[in-house]
DNA sequence: CCGATAGTCAACAGCATTGTTGACTATCGT
DNA sequence: ACGATAGTCAACAATGCTGTTGACTATCGG
């Protein structure tokens, strides 16, 4: 009775690695629906009880991926974190955010959704790397001369994530080929480089909209001076 | 022995019904992960078998679910089909069309996303009736002189889709009122609009950027127009 | 070198789901 | 009024997942 047990060695940590690991390429594989504790400790060759040991529920597997996904992003979308604090918003390159954003999205079209949903649907976002960092850049941006005024930077921060994270849906259920998701990922990106220049709509012929929205946004940005921040989404309750 | 069983009067369509129905209010109240045959045959005081009867699949169950949301969803911002396809897309009123779609989802968060994504990974996104009358509505537009030149319809469709649809995510985390949940609708609705006019950068201080963009679109559009319409995302194969 | 700590594992019990089958019977066409 | 059709159901067998528990043992501090 020698080698009952195959004495394994022990390395916390890398345990913790591995499980993860394999909860990414889980998720990767079969999205968020196809992961449970029990195919992710198998991949992980792990026993189900130790994955359960690190972490307590299949929820925060999911949400530790999402935060490892969240890092990546930011690597790839600002680089790295410590540099990206200081560059002032004006020199951030818009073309090469959005650039990045949507090749990332392509390329991890399951983790970028599952990050997505648990950034969108956690209430404190602001604890989420990337978001906290897009969203900051952006409000910053909007301040500037060179951004159009009354922007609401919550709404257009969202919209945009989504899309680029939803639209490699749409480009992998109609592009086969490598090259053809490319070419998807770059048109998203024209497009919404596109938008972001000149809108849909030509303003001079909507001018009577144009003028009420003006107003309207007018009216909200007087409401939120007086109302502190308190009701606002940040909700620091 | 007389009532062993129920003697259960029969109406097959009756019975499609109620299925579909519990398939729904399951689906809003946990979305797709949270469905099962069994939950909602359960719901639907039907027999498993039955339901297997109608349904072969899980999957079936959902796709036909995408259809009923993609008819009310299409009553809610087009009206009745029938009329909805004799409106010249000049005439389309676009802040009541985004507005009711914002709307929409706001209040069907569950199922408008069970949509989405049905739509956008299916082959054939022209089987959905939403779809159909959107896509092509804003293609029409987009040819009319009211719209900036060079949109990309097909990106542009699914970034608002997503957006619409995903925003609700975002504010039922930061709303719990249902007026909160109103304004947060609004606030989405007129932000789009005010991206539709003016999008967000100010393009005379980015008038390298903008040429660049413009001759690439011109490139684009006379790649199009050789290689005609086959390798496009309608897919006709 | 010893004892506490904590990482790892096998096994248990409970539950939900899946797809299928054969039996029953309401319904409809003739 | 009868027989075929098809809607409905109960029950089966197989599978997979969930949490939890108690036992084993590698590792580390003293």
């Amino acid at each position: 009775m020698a080698d009952k047990r195959p004495a394994k060695k022990r390395d916390p940590e890398r345990t913790r690695e591995a499980i993860l690991d394999a909860a990414r390429e889980v998720l990767a594989l079969d999205g968020k629906e196809g992961l449970s504790v029990a195919r992710v400790a198998q991949r992980a060759k792990v026993n189900r009880g130790t994955a359960y040991q690190h972490f307590q529920t299949r929820e925060q597997l999911i949400e530790a991926t999402a935060a490892w996904v969240s890092e990546k992003l930011h690597r790839a979308v600002f680089g790295d974190p410590e540099i990206a604090s200081n560059v002032p918003a004006e020199n951030i390159n818009i073309e090469s955010v959005n650039k990045h954003l949507a090749e990332f999205a392509m390329e991890n079209p399951e983790l970028g959704g599952v990050w997505l949903f648990e950034v969108l649907s956690s209430r404190r976002p602001a604890n989420d790397m990337f978001w906290r960092t897009y969203e900051s850049k952006f409000e910053q941006f909007a301040a500037t001369k060179f951004a159009q005024p009354d922007i609401d930077v919550e709404v257009l921060s969202v919209l945009i994530l989504a899309g680029s994270f939803i639209w490699p849906v749409w480009a992998r259920a109609h592009a086969r080929t490598a090259n053809e998701r490319q070419e998807m990922s770059a048109r998203f990106s024209r497009e919404i480089l596109r938008l972001c220049l000149h809108g849909t709509l030509r303003p001079e012929l909507y001018a009577e909209l144009d003028a009420r929205l003006t107003k309207e946004a007018k009216a909200v940005s007087e409401l939120r001076a007086v109302v502190p921040k308190t009701r606002r989404a940040s909700s620091n309750s």
